[in-house]
DNA sequence: CGTTAACTTGAATTTTGTCAATGCCTGTGG
DNA sequence: CCACAGGCATTGACAAAATTCAAGTTAACG
């Protein structure tokens, strides 16, 4: 199997690019908002929280996920820089957010969020659009839990972050994957110990070379 | 296993019950719309199209599906009457949507219901609601997906089709299940014969009887 | 440096998928 | 009314994939 038939069937999430132009309002509601820090595996929310901001990720990487009754963890999605956090909860959040690595946010009330976006003609159709590419990811991601064998929920993965890591101008070659097996694991419905084995197949395939822990060329 | 603990972890779509009162608003959108019929297996919409209509459902039951491909089918989600199909697509539909048996439904162009939930204070938090909703029901799918074992999946498929079925006093005893092993296996992400085998035991067990083809009592 | 957490690896086991054969409704046309 | 075709469902034997359990390594950090 090649890395690229492992790719998502669906569009790539579109407001990965900084300066997104037609994201910039929904951004810029923002821009007055103090920055906060959230170190690694701090909460930024917690599942059934009530849901009383939205946050904008400036730096970093955040996780969501459910916890199971017997304790295991779904990754239900990860939130990059430029992206919104906490759009789609209605009274409360829907998982719990930590801060993967060192996370940077700002933080606005959802009040003030929805009074902005409710009186924007403008807006509103971007918050919109926001919400459906989420429930998009959120197919891919059942897709790829449906049907996917290990290798490709794994090449699909590096994929993304190395997508998102090469900002604009296509993947980037060589890229910081600041996620540990566990995360993986969590995020691809598998377990370490698969995640492990796959990563060292797809090294010795030369499909992936491992410059440094957490730093990866893919091919 | 019980059949209990397999039941999601989320809570349960509150929006199944026909006169829900906090929804009437949205669904009373359709009530000047002539109803339209569907026959078994025929499409609503296709993935990709231009999202030109929403669709409330009076009758039957949709199913929404990604195609891979290999041509392999995931379901994301099923539709039931009172509930709106077609909402979370902002240029183009998110899947194929067919009809499971009959399906009676009502259409409404898009740009209406936009400019209605628009210009309504009361419908606009209804519409937030109804998208966020899904994204639980999908954040359960993918919960299901990437951690539950064949029978948990299956039972968790009953259990859901029984709330439905008993529509305000609890679960019914007996419920009509129109779907066939098929569409079960490409709802849970496993295959027809995995769906045949757990159903089978669970009959064996005890834990549901069938009466007649897509017919069954739970315990 | 030594401790701890994260990661790798192997072997045995479980779960699910695959392939192939068969059975069972349902509806159609003789 | 019966025979039969075609789709769906069941079952079995086997293969493949992933999990579990159990050691080991490695790497990070005080």
């Amino acid at each position: 199997m090649s890395v690229a038939s492992a790719a998502s069937h669906f569009p790539a999430r579109l407001h990965i690019i900084p300066n997104d132009q037609p994201k910039a309002g929904l951004l810029g509601l923002f821009s007055q908002q103090p920055l906060e820090m959230f170190g690694r595996g701090q909460a930024v929310f917690r599942d059934g929280d009530p849901a009383m901001h939205v946050f904008k990720i400036v730096n970093g990487l955040v996780r969501v996920a459910k916890i199971l009754n017997d304790g295991s963890r779904v990754f239900t999605d990860f939130f990059y820089p430029g992206e919104i956090l906490g759009l789609a909860a209605d009274e409360r959040y829907l998982g719990d957010a930590e801060a993967v690595g060192e996370v940077q946010l700002c933080r606005l009330s959802r009040n003030r969020f929805q009074q902005a976006v409710d009186s924007s003609d403008q807006l509103r159709p971007q918050f919109v659009n926001w919400l459906c590419q989420e429930t998009a990811s959120a197919q891919a991601r059942m897709v790829l839990l449906a049907r996917k064998k290990a290798e490709e929920r794994v090449c699909d993965l590096l994929l993304t972050l190395a997508r998102r890591a090469g900002n604009n101008n296509g993947p980037a070659s060589e890229i910081e994957i600041p996620i540990s097996r566990i995360d993986m694991a969590d995020y691809l419905g598998l377990t370490i110990e698969t995640v492990s084995r796959t990563m060292t197949n797809l090294i010795r395939r030369g499909v992936i070379q491992s410059s440094a822990r957490y730093r990866f060329t893919i091919r």
